[in-house]
RNA sequence: GUGGGAGUAGCUCAACCGGUAGAGCAUCGGACUGUGGCUCCGACGGUUGCGGGUUCAAUUCCCGUCUCCCACCCCA
């Protein structure tokens, strides 16, 4: 039997009225924050997640699906003879890298996306959109990453992404974008029922900041690293700031006395950490500071947060994000400080307290047909009765009445429609309340009215 | 990638020390020709994840492999 392949799973009805009613109300937030839909491809050049998410991290280096496709590399080629033309004109050497003509007929790397911020970036590099001012996005689909599967963790899984981007003039830097984006947030999980979230706040400063705080992290560790567990004595080396992830209890009276980002940040880094929980003390939205929380990917700066929910495991973020002020400017763009998140739908549905039975609609009625010749009355009444925005199921005129009032209950329908040769004749019809068992001979015109009432 | 647990009917689970694979629910049919839920009867349903080994005999023991679950790593 052909399974679904490892770490992907197929989602069904009625679980998938649970991810259409997330997604609703997602987009009914992002609505009143005025942010509007993005929808970039599910692969791009492996070098966009290279150079943007950090050839170092773990998602560049062993997470990616990446694969060589076959490609004829004209457009490199073309650019590439333009420049010799132009250059050989003016009597100066080329610039720029000549693409050699056996590459002609190369591969090109791509990569399923493991994550959306990339992709958004280069669409906002190659379609120039700091002509629009402050851009405010955001974008629900499906991530690839090859880890090994878990609860809450799979291998093609979903995200809903938002990301605020644009030139500085737009306002981009501002940490009301983020106290906004933060508010947001809240309000999401709200809307959807999530209840019990914590919101842990950290700023991570400028690279600057970062690089006298990785310094002085090494100094004050290298007394002390071979007391500590061998991950940490790895860290240390690898990622100094992933110490402060360490669980190992022994550890922690170590980790205590480690310094903190927060001594390192800058005046301006300060001022503008200092106004987004002024600001969000201002909306109510209640936060932890963690001295301690880093992301894992190399283009944060400044605001990081993350949300995090106990009913999850080990996986017990929700969601992550913060600010990118030097992204787009890596990816070879123009300066465009932004700033986003990316919720994990899979375990915000997880999370979520509302049942599938409060969000899946039935049947408002089941139609059924007394007799093989009355398959099409039926079905003209069904039509009648769709236009009014019912929900209509439609038996077959070959099954007894048993059998249709059988499947009638199987699937919940509030009322069961009978369509017999007496019924058509008086063009009134026997409408039956499942629950009650009331049952009424209604006039065809009045049929849509008395289903809506209720 | 590392460590541990688990895979038996569509679902939830049995099967004693290795001895011919079972129940409930679900599905379909009948009792019951135009009135459901209850009840009764019957039927369908299996390469016991897959492959190999030990054995007279393997769902059971051993090895490999795949998938899921839990934790680590890392992250959403």
């Amino acid at each position: 039997m052909i399974k679904a392949p490892r770490g992907t799973r197929d989602l069904l009805p009625p679980d998938t009225a649970l991810w259409n009613f997330v997604e609703a109300a997602v987009r009914d937030v992002f609505r009143a924050y005025n942010f509007h839909e993005t929808r970039t491809p599910i692969f791009e050049s492996t070098e966009l997640f290279a150079r943007g998410v950090g050839e170092e991290t773990d998602i560049v280096t062993k997470e990616m699906f990446t694969w060589e496709d076959p490609q004829q590399r004209y457009v490199q080629l073309r650019d590439s003879y333009i420049e010799a033309s132009n250059a050989f004109k003016e009597g100066r050497p080329p610039s720029g890298k000549l693409v050699p003509l056996e590459l002609l007929a190369g591969t090109q790397s791509l990569t399923l996306r493991p994550e959306n911020t990339a992709g958004i970036v280069r669409a906002y590099i190659e379609h120039k959109l700091w002509d629009r001012g402050l851009n405010k996005f955001f974008s629900i689909g499906p991530m690839f990453r090859r880890e090994r599967p878990q609860k809450g963790r799979y291998r093609q899984f979903y995200q809903i992404d938002a990301e605020v981007i644009g030139p500085p003039s737009s306002g981009s830097e501002s940490p009301a974008r983020d106290a906004e984006i933060l508010e947001l947030v809240a309000t999401l999980l709200d809307r959807v029922g999530i209840t019990g979230w914590t919101l842990q706040l950290n700023s991570v400063g400028c690279p600057v900041d970062r690089a006298k705080f990785n310094e002085a992290l090494k100094q004050a560790l290298a007394p002390v690293i071979d007391k500590m567990c061998v991950d940490c004595q790895r860290r240390a080396v690898t990622n100094p700031l992933r110490v402060f992830d360490c669980k190992v209890p022994e550890d922690q009276p170590i980790i205590a006395t480690l310094p903190t980002i927060s001594q390192f940040l800058d005046e301006a880094c300060r001022a503008h950490y200092e106004e987004v929980k002024s600001i969000l003390n201002a909306v109510q939205i209640p936060y932890v500071e963690n001295p301690r929380l880093v992301r894992g990917l190399d283009y944060y700066t400044r605001t990081a947060f993350e949300f995090t929910h106990g009913s999850l495991g080990a996986q017990n973020a929700i969601l992550g994000g913060g600010r990118y002020d030097g992204l787009s400017k890596a990816l070879g763009g123009p300066a465009a400080p932004g700033i986003g998140f990316a919720i994990g739908e899979d375990r915000l549905v997880l999370a979520l307290a509302a049942s599938v039975e409060s969000v899946y609609r039935k049947p408002d009625v089941y139609i059924a047909p007394l007799g093989p010749g009355l398959n099409g009355e039926a079905a003209r009444l069904a039509r009648e009765l769709r236009r009014h925005d019912l929900v209509v199921e439609l038996g077959d005129g070959s099954f007894r009445l048993k059998k249709s009032f059988e499947a009638a209950d199987k699937m919940g329908a509030r009322y069961i429609l009978i369509v017999g040769e007496n019924e058509v004749a008086a063009n009134a019809f026997a409408l039956k309340n499942l629950a009650s068992g009331e049952q009424v001979t209604v006039p065809r015109s009045e049929l849509a009215e008395r289903i809506l009432r209720k």
